[in-house]
DNA sequence: TGTACATCAGTGAACGCGCGTTCACTGATGTAC
DNA sequence: TGTACATCAGTGAACGCGCGTTCACTGATGTAC
């Protein structure tokens, strides 16, 4: 048919800059982020091994690309998740959170791209940008709880965010993970994270009561 | 002099397996845990590329001996670090956090091969045995604090001990290593950590007077 | 609409290289007597 | 103490292989007129 996405290509390839991103995740989520080189990935993209050349620099800069796209679809997550901090900024804290666990599971390849790859994060500009973009998700959402707290003991929302990414990518990349390197527990991720996240916000002075209101 | 370390060495090395997970720490330092092959190592350590197979399956053996020696170390670390919790649980509690991020800093190659070489954990019994060992003096730690805390909040020992591995953990990895994968901070990594237990502990009860009578 | 041409994104052959691994070997060390 | 011998931990040559990278090329596409 016509429109098939798999119908016989000629020459041109026509998108092997994307085939080629998702051949790399295919090929991360097999054998990890070093576990396959340059030439693999024109294979399994369909292509010869100099056509990679045409798009990226070297298999540094297609993984780059790769943890790059993670950050973004990360950043989304958790915009999404947030939702404005409605109907509570508790609750949608917590989702945040959530969220990031829930990225972490159901994309380790891009997980392992973004933390794993051993890619310095200022490496390109452009992925030192989608990091902090996504940081930031995190950082609004702290400000908007910490808006909550007794005024006395508000802590400074960016040392909030700080402790909540800390904590949500120890959890994740410990226990959370979707592939072979998660440690067994005897509880979720996601149980685990949301009775940290209530300790930690109670120990900021949030009152029990309105915890339990709005989640 | 006879007994110089460097002295000439004959047709036996001696110490090769030793002397490969020397040169292993110094290229992983350099280049990550992938980022050098077995043939490397042998000639980092003096040997021809045929001698590591006297004592190694392969890399990933070799990979696998280091992760085991860092486990070894974080638990020695951590242990000194707790002194069965003298002179204060509190106090011991916090030093045992400064120790793992103090681990991570100053021994950059052994905890990239624990964490981020992308060994499943249970690649090796001694592996996995070495692991848990680290990981009892934070459940250690973490029950011996969790006795001080108001009965009617104390949590279990075991989801306490993996919040603050989780915590310690992801701050260590994201903003506390010794080398170029550092993300940089407005605040020590140490501070950011101190913080955090701080206010997690406040969060199971602990008195603030308490936490200062015993810092 | 048709044609000429520039541009672009592929090909495939070629290269030198280092790697992983095996193997028969060699020389040092340890031990039985 | 000395000698014979087994064992052990190295050597270095050899192999086939896949990789990274370059290059002249080719064929598809887009565009000017």
């Amino acid at each position: 048919m016509a429109w098939s996405k798999d119908r016989e290509r000629g020459y041109h390839h026509g998108n092997l800059r994307e085939a080629l991103i998702r051949a790399a995740l295919a090929l991360i989520q097999q054998k990890g982020p070093h576990g396959f080189s340059f030439a693999e990935a024109a294979r399994a993209a369909g292509v010869s091994a100099a056509a990679p050349y045409r798009h990226f620099r070297g298999l540094d800069e297609l993984l780059a690309d790769v943890a790059r796209l993670g950050f973004q679809k990360l950043e989304q997550a958790l915009a999404a998740a947030w939702q404005d901090g409605q109907p509570h900024a508790f609750a949608a804290f917590e989702r945040v959170g959530r969220a990031y666990l829930e990225f972490a599971r159901s994309e380790p390849a891009l997980y392992a791209a973004m933390f794993e790859a051993g890619l310095p994060p200022d490496l390109d500009a452009d992925l030192r940008k989608a990091a902090d973009r996504a940081f930031a998700v995190l950082r609004t959402a702290s400000e908007a709880v910490a808006q909550r707290l007794p005024k006395d003991r508000r802590p400074p929302a960016l040392m909030m965010s700080l402790h909540i990414w800390g904590l949500t990518h120890g959890i994740a990349s410990l226990f959370g993970r979707g592939d072979r390197g998660r440690r067994k527990l005897p509880m979720t991720a996601e149980e685990l994270l949301e009775a940290a996240i209530l300790i930690y916000l109670q120990g900021l002075g949030l009152e029990l009561a309105e915890a339990e209101k709005n989640s």
